[in-house]
DNA sequence: GTACTGACTTGGG
DNA sequence: GCCCAAGCCAGTA
């Protein structure tokens, strides 16, 4: 198990990730202990695209609930395909109540859900 | 080896 | 309430 590095974690958490519901990058830093590498979530994110597992990163969103990312996607509309896909409503590449929608890993996730840490 | 950028966040003015 | 600057780590030039 190579859950240990923090890449595996972000993966781990982001597949955790309800559907329906919607986090955003600091959030899963700050469950993996890094408040301040939000960029690294982004970036392991980036990394996803090389994995074969498939990653529903386009329920991670910025804290803003901007869909930042949907840029980054196959196309700049599948994002929003896919939150409107599970029942989350995208406006303006925003998600709408995003604070209802939000789903915090340190609030809803116990501190083991990774399997081991 | 140094510099810049990047799917972000927080704090200060 | 809005704008600017710093911090974070890793990858690429």
């Amino acid at each position: 198990m190579k859950n240990n590095s923090f890449f595996e974690k972000v993966y781990q958490v982001t597949q955790l990730i309800p559907e329906g519901r919607v986090t955003s990058y600091g959030a899963i830093a700050r469950y993996l202990g890094a408040p301040g590498s939000a960029r690294m979530v982004g970036w392991a994110l980036n990394n996803a695209h090389n994995l074969e597992e498939f990653i529903p990163a386009h329920r991670v969103v910025n804290r803003n609930g901007l869909l930042t990312g949907k840029h980054h996607f196959p196309g700049p509309r599948v994002m929003a395909s896919l939150l409107e896909n599970e029942g989350v409503t995208v406006e303006n590449d925003q998600v709408v109540d995003f604070q209802r929608l939000f789903w915090d890993p340190n609030r809803e996730l116990p501190a083991d859900s990774l399997g081991n840490l």
